[in-house]
DNA sequence: TTGTACGCGTTATCAT
DNA sequence: ATGATAACGCGTACAA
């Protein structure tokens, strides 16, 4: 089946010319009633008003957009559409935006330098007026102190940079969780890491390490339920055994779980393990799971506040989650 | 903490009368040779060249955009960012439009008939030149007659509208789904359904009609997990209990399993359980979902082909995954 | 209160 | 091979 498409010529909308001539007045009066100027007649608005209503005018954002020099959009970039962890902040980024005159729009960069870069540009071009980071790294091509002010990260603090930047102390709250395990009896609390090199990877791993001290285990996986599932049958094999596992996120704890039963171990009563963020699925897993519930939505409204006024708040406050995924070392009351 | 804000004036960009000066030619040159235009001396052109990298610069997208009438960018509409079954679709659209020398920007409507509008309005608008509909419906001021070959509707056929449309056989799947519980030896086979009103919910409710009669019993959820336990434990109130459950979508099944766990029951021994989508959590479910499969990825290149080249493609191929959340009734072999 | 004229940054046409 | 000029659609300073 071959229809009309994209490519072909798009017919011709109503300009605000046209607007003008139907309502018998000058291009300008019709700027001026569209953008709410006082300076404009009872009757001279309701028939342009109307001419509006009849042709289904809506006003050219690009042209707008280069004469005004700015768009009242805003552009969030992130690694992956698929990581619910970002669902809940692009929700309060669209919540506070939407509440200042702000539309937002979405980029997803499967981690694809190339991608971020020609996102980014968005920026540089004025297609967007600000620009929200969740991808941990600088675009490539962006100068970022000639940028002030409109751009901001999100979760990840990203070294080097001078941003503004929204997020919790990662390393307390790993350090939170590793505590919660302690005060259960664990002493063995073997830590699956996110990827080497990443940022939030290192913080928590310090948190972790500062709890447990260093003779503990290590693995590393890369934020999926695959790798955590993985990194889980490494832990298993060595020994002594671990009694319990703080993941570095949510889906790598679910991918230990599901590791863990393959090996014949019950949760929590064989290995108690603890999760990151608290994503929805959390709550859902057999047995549900403890984990740090991060403010997602307030990192999002937080985000556009600091964009919008300049306004970049501490550290957010996280919060432990006690689910049924933890217990004391060897506890069979479950 | 105050800081400079994107409400500031953008600090000056290097427009293509820069780079003209700095190369010594006309800026109609400059654009030729930034076009790739082989009309472009070897001498020149490197002058040229020399200049955008010593200044950084890149083209005015929203000039280029308004001067050309078309941005090469693409808006994908979605009800939410949160669902994971939308962001394997947002990726074959990257792919293929990527390939194709478009962008993808993604606007998440949370449902909002008002934010959809906002949002469409920037296809009207020259924001960008084609809009992909994962929403089921037509955003309000949207005239899709005068828009043919710019719009494509995902996942749900939207009715009353001649739109290109990319999907699988719904009412099919939801047979072959429950089919495959009548071949284990079900046939109390209970449905937990979508919203009302929903275009999916209809085919879905229709293919287990067909597959069961119309004696079984049913409940209606809203996709998400919470309303699949709400539904479940509605269903297991009722006698007689149903041995089997097909689930609109693979969420409510989580949250179905939950509900079935929490009454006491076992899955697959005493209630089998199947969904719809395959997202990658369903492969992580205790235990592991039995599902049909989307193929997300293809209905995000089938999605941009149908925008680009007008090829709307019949139904796509959808397959059903079994795994360990469905047995035969009564089946404690497991 | 309303209209005229210019400029936002780019590309295409035409001339050289 | 390169330059001058008009036009894309809109907002606003200035004039009336």
């Amino acid at each position: 089946m071959i229809a009309p498409h994209m490519t072909e010529p798009a017919p011709n909308r109503p300009r605000m010319e046209d607007i003008a001539r139907l309502a018998g007045v000058s291009v300008s009066t019709v700027s001026r009633a569209l953008a709410g100027s006082p300076r404009v007649t009872g009757d001279t608005r309701e028939r342009i008003e109307a001419a509006v209503r009849q042709t289904g005018y809506v006003v050219n954002q690009v042209a707008q957009g280069l004469r005004l020099q700015r768009s009242r959009q805003l552009l969030v970039l992130l690694p992956t559409i698929a990581n619910p962890f970002f669902a809940e902040v692009v929700q309060g980024i669209e919540e506070a935006a939407g509440a200042a005159g702000y539309g937002v729009l979405v980029g997803s960069t499967e981690g694809d330098p190339a991608r971020e870069a020609v996102l980014a540009r968005q920026l540089l071009t004025g297609v967007v007026d600000g620009l929200v980071l969740l991808t941990g790294r600088i675009p490539a091509g962006l100068d970022v102190p000639s940028l002030a002010g409109q751009v901001v990260a999100v979760s990840e603090t990203i070294p080097g940079a001078d941003l503004p930047t929204i997020g919790i102390d990662n390393a307390a709250a790993a350090q939170t969780a590793v505590d919660h395990l302690r005060g259960l009896g664990h002493r063995a609390i073997a830590h699956i890491a996110g990827p080497p090199g990443n940022v939030l990877t290192a913080q928590r791993i310090e948190g972790w390490r500062r709890a447990t001290g260093t003779h503990a285990v290590l693995a590393f996986g890369d934020f999926t339920m695959a790798s955590g599932e993985a990194a889980m049958a490494e832990l298993l094999a060595q020994l002594p055994r671990p009694t319990a596992v703080f993941c570095a996120n949510d889906e790598m704890a679910i991918g230990a779980i599901k590791a863990a039963r393959d090996a014949g171990l019950r949760v929590p009563e064989d290995l108690s393990v603890i999760g990151f963020d608290d994503i929805s699925f959390a709550a859902f897993t057999h047995p549900p799971l403890t984990t740090i519930r991060q403010p997602r939505r307030e990192f999002g409204q937080a985000a556009v506040a600091a964009l919008l006024a300049g306004q970049a708040p501490p550290h957010l406050a996280y919060t432990l989650i006690v689910r049924a995924s933890t217990a004391p070392p060897g506890d069979d009351t479950h």
